[in-house]
DNA sequence: CTGAATCCGGTCCGATACTG
DNA sequence: CAGTATCGGACCGGATTCAG
């Protein structure tokens, strides 16, 4: 795991140049992932990488979510640009979700972080139980 | 920047794969980051891969975080087995927080998407004042 | 020095009902 | 189909105070 450390070093070096004496306010990243951190931009994220989704194929896809914070998050993204919205005047109307480049480009370093998560679950899980059956 | 959309086609094929069929809440990745998402937690994690912290230390480090949140945040982590605590039996005491295994092996795809949003801070700024305006 | 305990306001988010 | 409006609970997180 040679080249794991000398990366991880690498990183660490650039997050200590780039937080510097900087307060947390200004942090870029934490401007971005407390809107990424909610409970559902990733999820949407993800599911959109599939391809434009309509309201309503997105709802399926996430049933459960609720329709406010459907539309909210939905709003958020577009607000942040990770997310194109386009109407279309038919009958009934209706509404197409996409990802924009930038959106797009979200999703390499977010699959890093998913592939994390789910080679990460099994210890984490184990650490939460031998953490709780000692308290 | 086919090299790119060839990866991210990878990640959104795996994505789907792994999301399946089940509910969200079983979701590995939502699990692990609902916590990595909260107000601290990445903080901390990226000021600990910096080399094992005593408690003040970390206040120092991180200055615009309350003592409570602190002491709960570092808790998390623990129970996550991300971080490891070490009491030093000395007068006063102190009490040592470092990196485990499991969270040293998470500084690298959290810097991926530290370097995203070091990229995209700026075009999410622009995008965010564009919508604003024409709100 | 390293916490724990308590109070309290703000925000997130779900449920429900309604609109064009 | 694609939203908006409102209510209300749950939780996050800050300030303060106390303790080993």
């Amino acid at each position: 795991m040679r080249q794991g450390e000398e990366l991880a070093a690498i990183y660490v070096e650039r997050w200590n140049a780039a937080s510097g004496q900087g307060k947390t306010e200004d942090c870029p990243v934490r401007n971005v992932l407390d809107r990424l951190g909610d409970k559902w931009s990733m999820l949407l994220v993800m599911t959109l990488a599939g391809g434009p989704r309509r309201f309503n194929q997105l709802h399926r896809a996430v049933p459960d979510i609720s329709q406010k914070m459907l539309t909210q998050t939905l709003r958020d993204l577009q607000r942040d640009g990770l997310v194109a919205r386009q109407v279309f005047d038919t009958k009934p109307p209706s509404v197409e979700y996409r990802l924009t480049a930038l959106g797009h480009s979200l999703i390499v370093p977010l699959g890093y972080l998913i592939d994390w998560a789910n080679d990460s679950k099994g210890r984490i899980d184990a650490a939460r139980t031998a953490f709780d059956t000692v308290a």
